[in-house]
DNA sequence: AGTCAATGGTGGTCTGACCACCAAGCAGAT
DNA sequence: ATCTGCTTGGTGGTCAGACCACCATTGACT
């Protein structure tokens, strides 16, 4: 070995870490199984599984029985989640997650509106087009949730991106439900947006709070 | 018990934190070994040790052969260092990563300009005259940063502190450096959180970008 | 009283075993 | 030829037991 003071499992998490950009795996691709890690790694299934577990803990893979463990699309509003659990106990902490939720909302925005392009418009506007062609309420709902998004996602920051989604995830489950605009809100939205209005943008999308 | 569709270790993780909760536990004391948890909650070893690895990669916890497992103080940098080295491959999300640390600190100081009060007033004075008086370099840059971390401590909301904590231990790991503000700039940056200037404040807090 | 070896507890790791689950392949029925 | 359904191999999920390395305490010896 290596002088290898550091834990067997980390070191496995730096391999998986070398694997995936060897094999240049991305977002739902397959990682190899437990048992081919301990093989190629020559160590123990149950250091393996300890490296995947805290992965998966963090919301960077997703594991499936009979299947395996494939790594995930960014969107672990789970590490918040377990993050909260264990340090937010008082109310106060509570206020605070609310505050840097609003906060970064509003980060995101202000950088969605200078960074928008023709075709994010476009695509916003087919959007819009969809939700008042859909009579069902819950493709409605969706379509409503992946304006939002869409808003969001403007911003052309990932990192900020998921810390958005984050604190999100762990907002709705603290008060239950989560905001989602109705379409006559997102036209509004779409067209302060185009307007650069960054205000108003952000007046209508933290209605929940 | 209740409808167990969820993994043990997913399990462990929750009674753990009852346990926590219950033995009132503060940061630094020990928790049951892993054998004693094996035996109080019926379940393998492997599966309290996926749930303990889970929470010591989260900076949770921390845990010292032949002593034990403990509770860490709420600082993990970990985090963001694990996170960032999966999931910021590529030059992109490095600059993703610098952008939010400027945007997180903007906030931080516009709220901490609302929120300052006469006794921090004080309290930063203090600093700022030890320093004037200080002449070794290696304490003056200690109070320096010091009085840089009570400046953003000022927003007045642990959450987005952290984030600029764990953001900022990451950036300097990329460049090395951390940018450490002189008497001067402190006494600048003194005056103009007194008169509500937080555009200069956040100028002369931002140097190192 | 001071030194140091033995001991018991703790985390660290590996192995092998079994289960539950899923998907693909194959055999039989239609 | 197609559909159905069973078999089978691969995968994650869990457990039990065995060592090892390390640490602190104990207690015997000096």
């Amino acid at each position: 070995m290596s002088g290898t003071s550091e834990k067997v499992y980390v070191e496995i998490l730096k391999k998986i870490k070398t694997i995936i950009e060897e094999d240049n795996l991305q977002a739902g691709d397959k990682l190899p199984s437990e048992r081919e890690l301990t093989d190629r790694l020559h160590v123990g299934r149950s250091s393996v599984r300890e490296a995947l577990r805290s992965l998966e803990l963090l919301g960077l893979i997703e594991t499936r029985r009979g299947e395996g463990t494939f790594i995930k699309p960014a969107t672990g509003h789970r590490l918040v989640e377990v993050l909260a659990s264990f340090i937010l106990h008082d109310k106060k902490a509570k206020q605070n997650l609310l505050e840097t939720k609003s906060i970064i909302l509003r980060d995101c925005i202000e950088l969605a509106v200078k960074r928008i392009k023709d075709k994010d418009v476009e695509f916003l506007n087919v959007l819009l087009q969809q939700m008042h062609e859909e009579d069902d309420s819950g493709q409605l709902q969706k379509l409503s949730y992946q304006f939002k998004d869409a808003v969001i996602r403007l911003c052309d920051n990932h990192l900020l991106y998921r810390l958005w989604i984050e604190l999100s995830g762990y907002g709705s489950s603290l008060h239950g439900k989560t905001f989602i605009p109705d379409p006559g809100d997102c036209s509004q939205i779409m067209e302060h947006l185009k307007n650069g209005d960054s205000m108003k943008v952000i007046q209508l999308m933290s209605r929940e709070l």
